[in-house]
DNA sequence: CCTGAAACTGGTAGCGCTTCCAGTCTTCCA
DNA sequence: TGGAAGACTGGAAGCGCTACCAGTTTCAGG
């Protein structure tokens, strides 16, 4: 709209014609290199300015065989699966960092088959420096291809199945761990767990912690009931577990949203929280703090995450040989436990 | 990992060379161009499969000026502004619009001076086919950067004190009206509310929904209470309104999320709800279900939102002129009013 | 005043693909 | 059977940038 001729983007050449060298000289200003006088370099910087050029991503792409974008594929079969906030906040962190590293952020939601194969193009043709691969399931074709491209990979979380050379992941053992632990020391012993998809590696390892706090104390894991992490699968859980446990004074759930959703059927219930039975969520997500009675839960660092997987694929882009991460988790004691 | 050999990608030359054609043909056969021969092009084709090749697409993005991707840019000067789980829902839809278009989703968080920057820099150098651009608050530069630059953009909701061509947005104002006229059905007369960011178009327009609805029922609105959508700021905004308006039987909050502050407000200030305050809230987010009370709010398609945006994006990629577009909203009832 | 190293400079060859165009080959009608 | 319309084909010219490299300049040291 600035002006009425659709102005046709300049180019290099024009830039260095008009400062009077040559493309090349124009080059090594732009990417600030060495071996350009001072003089020469104010005349391009000039050019640069008064012609108002941008450079073209693409042609510098070509040239480089670097597109200067990540991927960060989120995959499940649902798309819904996405609208957990869970994502928003490695989004977040991942963002950052990858801003710190100038590189465009590209989202893949893998939940069609289509999806899939366009990730699988993206992975073979290298459209991008590297990906970031989440929420994996077991057996999902993704980490397959993800190994099998020359490209670095990152996973957030540990897929099922498979020992991926680069990860970062939270330490989910010692939090589930840690929330038992504590529901123990509040004297509660008739503990009962409400975990994740077992096709999940979190689901996997929450509940281990959980199975591994009630033997060390010399408890006995209750057969847990299974949830898939959202609001209403929690309270489905927990309405079979208060069926076949009415006498249970304590429920670690693997996530907050079922844990909120456990809230909810105890109150239905008739059950004070955290009175007759203490509940313990996991991730720290708002709905924690929002929950009646504010959840306990076990917050873990999912901006970091984000960020932490970004720079780690920033390095591996780098050619750098970073190690794998497990961040901390640690409890936050609210109301309802 | 799967071959030793770093297995040099190869090219359309070497498709052509093994199916003894030109390039020319291999490429028509890739964008099947007509003009090939039957035999022609499957020899070609069982070149491209036994050499396993993936066109490059930045090779292809030079040669045509299309990069494939589509950006979508998220405005805020807080980048926890994206953790809202709004933002993932239009995501939701946009990817998938965006899937049938065969175009990548290039996501720019603007939190930060540089951030601000790298998109500007996209914009003028047009890496991105089109930009969809959400969240803008008033007087933000990115508004007018968009509008200058020459590439296709769509506005997710009106930024404020502009009106740009091409938008996708909510009814705002039906979904306040008709919210607050329920309320007034309901026999409540002293109704407040609390409003969000005034210097958002979406803030502004609930309010003002909000007093005509008042206006039209001979009812005087109330000065609202200002929150930022956020739980917090709505728990604050109840208590303020509480202190202002000891006898408030009614209140439509613009936001799902304030709307539950402000049912935390009203549990710990011994109201009930609905019986001594009715509480509305705005945007249908998974929270309002699992409020307490279940919170009855007006709904949007945020989905659709998303999704509209980029079926319109992809449109004026095209080079078609659609319409701008608002979508309904309606009221979903539940137990909080 | 000469020499060699170091600092510059710009020509040129790509990066891998699309697309235009001038030919060549068919096909089919008169 | 001649010829023209129309279907193929492949050579070549880019798209805009980087990067190599040979050539030129500059300058301190001898």
């Amino acid at each position: 709209m600035a002006q009425g001729v659709p102005h046709r983007q300049s180019t290099l050449d024009e830039v260095a014609g008009l400062a009077g060298v040559s493309r090349s000289v124009a080059s090594r200003v732009l990417n600030n290199a060495p071996h350009v006088s001072r003089a020469k370099r104010e005349a391009v910087e000039r050019a640069v300015h008064q012609l108002g050029y941008v450079p073209n991503p693409t042609a510098r792409a070509l040239a480089t065989r670097q597109t200067g974008a990540a991927a960060l594929v989120v995959s499940g079969e649902d798309p819904s699966i996405f609208a957990d906030p869970f994502f928003a906040q490695v989004i977040v962190g991942a963002s950052a960092a990858l801003e710190d590293a100038d590189l465009h952020l590209m989202l893949c939601l893998t939940a069609s088959d289509r999806g899939r194969r366009r990730v699988e193009q993206l992975l073979r043709s290298k459209g991008a420096d590297g990906v970031m691969l989440m929420a994996l399931r077991e057996d999902d074709p993704l980490a397959r291809m993800a190994e099998e491209a020359e490209l670095p990979v990152v996973f957030g979380g540990r897929p099922v199945g498979l020992d991926p050379r680069w990860y970062v992941d939270v330490d989910n053992l010692g939090g589930a761990r840690a929330a038992t632990e504590y529901l123990i020391s509040l004297g509660r012993t008739r503990i009962a767990t409400i975990c994740g998809r077992p096709d999940t590696e979190a689901g996997r390892t929450r509940h281990r912690g959980y199975q591994d706090a009630m033997l060390a104390a010399g408890l006995e894991p209750y057969p847990p009931a299974a949830g898939d992490f959202t609001e209403p699968s929690g309270a489905v859980a927990m309405a079979a577990l208060l069926a076949r446990h009415p006498d249970l004074d304590g429920v670690f759930a693997a996530s907050d949203n079922m844990g909120a959703g456990a809230l909810r059927t105890l109150r239905a219930a008739g059950r004070r929280v955290p009175a007759d039975v203490a509940v313990i969520g996991f991730d720290d997500l708002a709905v924690a703090r929002i929950a009646e009675p504010p959840l306990t839960t076990v917050h873990q660092p999912i901006e970091a995450l984000g960020r932490e997987m970004a720079r780690m694929l920033v390095a591996l882009i780098k050619g750098q040989k970073p190690t794998p991460l497990i961040l901390p988790t640690h409890l936050v004691t609210r109301a309802s436990a």
